[in-house]
This record gives structure tokens, C-alpha cells and sequence, in this order.
DNA sequence: TCACTATCCGGGTATATGCTCGTATCTATG
DNA sequence: CATAGATACGAGCATATACCCGGATAGTGA
């Protein structure tokens, strides 16, 4: 058996994302954001308004995570919720122009973390960890 | 380049991880604890007694983490804290009687998602992963 | 022995994550 | 149209994670 049945798989992924997080964490730090909000705020904008529920299967989160993580933000002053038009029970968010000034201003800290992970891994691992990543 | 650079290879581990993280802790779910907190028993019982800065610096957890999470398995009694003896300001933790029982009845579930996850996405692909989260 | 520094914890603060329950709203059916 | 079932949220509860601060204890050098 070429893979060693004593380490958890489980444990390993989960020390390598505390770690990569971290860094991408440590990245957009100057903008005041997380990952996990840079994550959010791409999606918020890519639909210009989406409700909580669609935004949590978007992120393949729960839905009530999602809506407490909405919050921070709108905390931030980075997104608003409306009530939506047509269901009155959805709260749509979106993004505030102070929400997408500071997602042009992160991206380049962003694509920063991406460069840095890509030449500290290469490409070859960088493409192989992707199929696998997605096989799980 | 091979590596799409729209996605974000932190938030695809991320994902991953939630994922994966399910699996195991629906896994052990019979014994009543998740894949961090058999991880940590572990290696409670692989060291007897570790101090929490100690198990903080093997866990790659943040101390004061460590000490949060050993309380949950403390009110679980699965854990006793005890006082260094040399060094008082230490709170050495080791295993119960019941800790040592329900990690041995653990193991079997913890392999059972092992063999399920290595099943599921193949030994080259796992040995693969494994190198390249060492590499994160 | 006495300060000074280093180390170990515990608690506070904040975010993240998932589960469950209750409430409001919608939808479809009789 | 009224009501039963479905859906969308919000709030409560528990755990996980990290950062910072302050108190207690150790260790060290004068």
C-alpha cells in the first residue's frame, strides 16, 4: 500500500487548509477582508443579488451560515439585504459600492496568494490537487 | 496554463474540506465525538500526558484552541487536566478510562471512512494529495 | 534574594460552521 | 377561497478557530 493507512486523510486536508487559509487570510489583510468574505462578496457580485438560500448552494454552505456571515459584511458596510419583490420572504443581497471598491482593491492581494501558492507548489501539483480536490 | 486562475485553490480546499470533514464526523458520529476530537485523542493517548502547549505545537492548533477543545472533551470525560508537577503552570491532559475505551471503539469507524475515502478516490490519487498538502 | 524576562494558561472577543426549531410567506389543492 | 404542505429566514445552541491581554509561575542574572 503506497498510502500510509496510520494519517488521517481528513486531518491532513484540514491542517493544509488552516495553513492556506492563512496565508490567503494574511493576503487580503490590508483590505480587512478574509478569504471566506472575498469567496462571498465574488459570488454576491457575479449575481448582482442573490438570496440567502441560492448564495449558500452557491458556496455549498448552510444557509444559516451563510446569512450570519451576510451580516458581517453588511456590518462592514459591504452589502445591503432587501427583502425580495416578488417573495417577500427572501433576503436578497447585494453589493454596496463601498462592497465593490474594496473587491477591485482585493483582488490583486488575492491574485497575489494565488501566484504565491502556484510557485510554491507548481503547476503540475497545483493542477493535480484541482482533479482531486473536486473528486471529493 | 493548465491551472485555471479564476478559481481559488483555497477556497476549492476549503470546500474540500467541509466535505471530507462531513464524512468523517458522520462516521464517528456512533461514538458521539468528530474528526478533530479523535484526532486529538489520539495523540493524548500517543503521548500519556502532553501539556496543552505541547498538544497545541503536534495539533498545528492554536493553544488557546487546544485548551477550548480539550475542555469539550473534559465535560465528555473523556480527558482529565491535571497540573504539571515540575511546572505548575502547566495542565497536563491525558486519557480516561472511558477516553481509552471509546478511541478503541472509534477506530473501526475512523478506518471505515479511511478505506470508504481512499476507495472512492484511489490510491494514486490519495498518495498524490497526501504530497501535495505536505508541500502546503 | 530580587528584579526581569520568558513561558503557560484562562478568559474575552470575533468569526465560522452546522443543526434544529419556530415563524412568516408561498403554493397548490379541494 | 381556505387550508395543508413546502419554502425562506432568523435565532438558539454547540463547537471550532485565532488573536490579544492579563495573571501566575519559572528561570536567570546581578
Amino acid at each position: 500500500m503506497l498510502v500510509s493507512m496510520t494519517t488521517c486523510f481528513c486531518t491532513n486536508l484540514r491542517l493544509a487548509t488552516r495553513r492556506l487559509t492563512a496565508v490567503y487570510d494574511a493576503a487580503l489583510a490590508p483590505v480587512g477582508i478574509n478569504i471566506g468574505q472575498y469567496f462571498l462578496l465574488r459570488k454576491i457580485r457575479d449575481r448582482r443579488s442573490v438570496s440567502l438560500t441560492e448564495l449558500g448552494q452557491l458556496a455549498e454552505l448552510e444557509r444559516s451560515t451563510v446569512g450570519r456571515n451576510a451580516r458581517v459584511l453588511e456590518r462592514m458596510g459591504l452589502v445591503v439585504t432587501a427583502r425580495g419583490e416578488s417573495d417577500q420572504r427572501e433576503a436578497l443581497v447585494s453589493l454596496t459600492p463601498a462592497g465593490h471598491t474594496l473587491l477591485k482593491d482585493a483582488q490583486p492581494l488575492w491574485e497575489g496568494a494565488q501566484g504565491a501558492t502556484a510557485s510554491r507548489l507548481g503547476m503540475a501539483n497545483l493542477s493535480t490537487l484541482q482533479t482531486v480536490l473536486e473528486a471529493i
